[in-house]
DNA sequence: TGTACATCAGTGAACGCGCGTTCACTGATGTAC
DNA sequence: TGTACATCAGTGAACGCGCGTTCACTGATGTAC
């Protein structure tokens, strides 16, 4: 994971791995067939810890955007660079590769219905019930989401002021855009 | 930008480049001192064509969105798999070198700026004014677009079903949120 | 128009190095009796 | 507890290949007189 943020996917060697993880080359062929293979396994433990821990800080409290005055309970993540990098190039990867896009839309769609799952329940503790289904919000969230954590790494690195609350304001503003208040009509 | 987009820049080679492109090695290193600075002509050429592209379509028409039940006029710029791959990976590479994402900045905060104009042009034309500077908005909906661009290419490569109109959603959402009819108070 | 020279993008051979991959092996750990 | 064997993650040497980079060169195009 380290390598393949600093240096990018392609550009890191299994060599290089294999230093870093002070191990021999023959160790990392009598682990995995390939690179691609490796990148699969170190894909598929990072998606499971990062839902782990959407799911242990999501319900806490600290509200993303504070999307309607403290009131609604979507807590922010704040961008992780490691991850950003990393999970960018393994969707540009699946882009390239058909069987890898269809375990990451699968991974996807999952991290996607409980988002939803959460969306709707920060909505109703809000008073709101969202006017979309709940997947849709939860897909557009995650968009402007992982678009503002590019904007915010390219800014930092580039030594520019940071807008790291935009991301938390867009998404606060799609919750409210595609919700209403319970008790009004449609 | 064939190979940069369909392999990825780090896992292409400087001969696999040259033998695309018809010519030598030597050709190569008489033109460019190394690959990164062909990737840095190559991307400034093609933000002049795109901005070109921007610019000419933008205000034909077409909205975006259809923010405001086709009074608005932000046309869609229908998702371009060949430049969301590499640009996407020219982000990634400029976060790993401060001096590439300064680059990135200037460029990004000149196309932010134009956009701007043209958000302030189209919500006026709706009869309405921005509640935040348009460059915020302009920044929101880039990061939104690009974000939905990603998803939907994954999408298409897993052979999902396609959900393109998602992000145009969102951008419309944000336009409307962040402005208000011109007469009324702020 | 014709000759002489300058320029310079592109050639192609050469180099050493690090790549990906294979494979016979070692030696620590676990199991059987 | 002690001995014999099985397992298997990891070793390290070996291989041929393609990499990045250099450099003396060619030959087409432009300029001077």
């Amino acid at each position: 994971m380290e390598l393949f943020a600093e240096q990018g996917y392609g550009a890191t060697s299994i060599p290089e791995i294999c230093a870093r993880a002070g191990l021999t080359k023959g160790a990392f062929y009598s682990n995995f067939d390939s690179k691609d293979a490796l990148f699969l396994a170190l894909m598929d433990r990072s998606w499971q810890r990062r839902a782990e821990r959407i799911r242990s800080v999501l319900p806490a409290g600290e509200t993303l955007g504070r999307a309607f005055e403290g009131r609604s309970a979507l807590p922010a993540l704040e961008t992780d660079r490691q991850w950003t990098l990393v999970s960018t190039e393994f969707s540009l990867h699946a882009i390239r590769r058909p069987e890898v896009a269809a375990l990451l839309v699968q991974h996807e769609t999952r991290v996607r219905s409980e988002l939803a799952d959460l969306i709707g329940t920060s909505l109703e503790r809000a008073g709101r019930v969202p006017t979309v289904p709940a997947v849709e919000l939860a897909r557009m969230i995650v968009a402007v989401t992982e678009g503002s954590d590019i904007q915010t790494l390219t800014d930092a690195a580039a030594g520019a002021g940071v807008h790291a609350r935009q991301g938390q304001r867009a998404v606060a503003a799609l919750l409210r855009h595609f919700s209403r208040p319970a008790d009004a009509a449609g």
